[in-house]
DNA sequence: CGGGCCGCTCAGAGGTTCCTCAGAGCTTGG
DNA sequence: CCAAGCTCTGAGGAACCTCTGAGCGGCCCG
């Protein structure tokens, strides 16, 4: 099977050929790390830097999705996103604005199924947002089979926002939750705590690794609580999620 | 078959060309050693000692992987990093960090599927660094069978870090784990003291090669114990790890 | 047979990594 | 404006890892 360096299978339309994706934004290295990300997810991944480069890719491209800042040098969101339709009208689209940004517009624009994250946002957050979109638009093959993650009795339901082990459910806060999904996104791999704060934490983060620690003995008093425990510390190396062998 | 000084196949891509490897530091012995144990593990190898230099270099070589000190004379890193994936979007990139700077901005960096270490390291950890990245990459064609290391009962998973004697969890600590992958890539081979300590310790390593006796107890206690030894010592030349016979 | 060399192992000091608690500051929602 | 919840900082302490030193035993040589 084809595979990407995250051995996660590769994004594939019903045809066979991979998604496509066209990120927007004018800090490069936030480009950079997008681009990284989304290409490690496999997708195949295109960057412009304001609002003229992206609709001329996309002409180009005919991407099947756009990680688009809402703030660009030469052009304002809403205009791109108006281009972006004429050029592929079923293309989905995922926002990128500041916190304060004013809500009621993008309320508006993400009625017709797009969607948007707030800066400053954790890669995890990007990419499930990005995989909810392609899923609800039935465009991606993998993703068929639901919104849902196993890993042995603990099952997580993306859409939900439910955990449950062995059919109890926990509950989580947001931070935990978007911890344990990175976690049951990759099984039985060590995760070193820097790759950790790089995927679940934001880009802007400047904390230490020990706030990983923190969250781990969070989970493991909610997911491991009296049970044979799932979440394991490999010492010097980081720490592993794997289903319970007897 | 094509082999190395070292005795492993040299590494190609799947079209059966030698993989690429660039490596680039400003400190010229250190370049030095890690030019020398890329291109014994079946590499080829070029080195360059600024960012400017490295991107030249990688316009010419085209390289699958770049190994990049983070702290150069005139770039900083994730600039290097930019431009690298410009010349090369696929470029897996395995960065060198000094261990107090590993808080400041690795952010983005392990996001997309590249990695790093710190200084000091060991040249063993580099290695399986850079074979790590390749083969998430798909790129290697005699790495794809999978992280995992056998030799007769005894398998390693590198990812999981988890070892088994015959089908039994074996717990390492991490200088233990790194000598018994070294042994394991090199079944059937007397190592002396003097090897084991260039690639399994630091560069920077005073002590001596009693350490490696010592090590060497711990891991028969853990490995042979109880069982048929594997691991044996040879009187004047080193030791060896091999398969039991009957 | 005896001495020197090499290798093995034990015991313990010192350092590092990790876990957890307690609480301050911030955000959210009523 | 208050209450509740969430996130992070800091500190103490526990567990673990690494290396040093020393003693012992076996091997090979004279």
């Amino acid at each position: 099977m084809n595979t990407t360096r995250s051995g996660h299978p590769a994004l594939t339309r019903p045809d066979g050929t991979p998604l496509r994706v066209l990120v927007v934004d004018d800090d490069p290295d936030l480009a950079e790390v997008l681009t990284g990300a989304l290409r490690y997810e496999g997708w195949e991944v295109r960057a412009a830097g304001d609002g003229a480069a992206a609709v001329s890719a996309a002409r180009e491209l005919l991407p099947d999705a756009v990680v688009l800042d809402v703030m660009l040098p030469d052009t304002d969101g809403f205009t791109v996103l108006r281009r972006l339709h004429e050029v592929k009208p079923e293309v989905c689209v995922l926002f990128l604005t500041a916190r304060d940004a004013v809500e009621d517009r993008i309320a508006g624009i993400t009625a017709g199924g797009d969607d948007y994250v707030t800066k400053p946002f954790s890669l995890e957050e990007v990419v499930a947002r990005l995989r909810g979109l392609l899923r609800r638009a039935g465009m991606a093959r993998q993703l068929e089979d639901g919104p849902r993650l196993v890993v042995g009795d603990l099952v997580m339901d993306e859409e939900a926002r439910e955990v449950t082990r062995s059919g109890e459910l926990i509950e989580l806060s947001p931070t935990e939750f978007e911890l344990l999904r990175f976690l049951m996104r990759n099984p039985r791999r060590v995760l070193s705590k820097a790759q950790i704060l790089d995927r679940v934490w934001s880009y802007d983060f400047g904390g230490r690794a020990h706030v990983v620690e923190l969250y781990i003995s969070y989970l493991r008093k909610k997911v491991d609580a009296g049970r044979e425990p799932m979440i394991h510390t490999v010492r010097g190396a980081g720490y592993v999620l794997k289903p319970v062998t007897r």
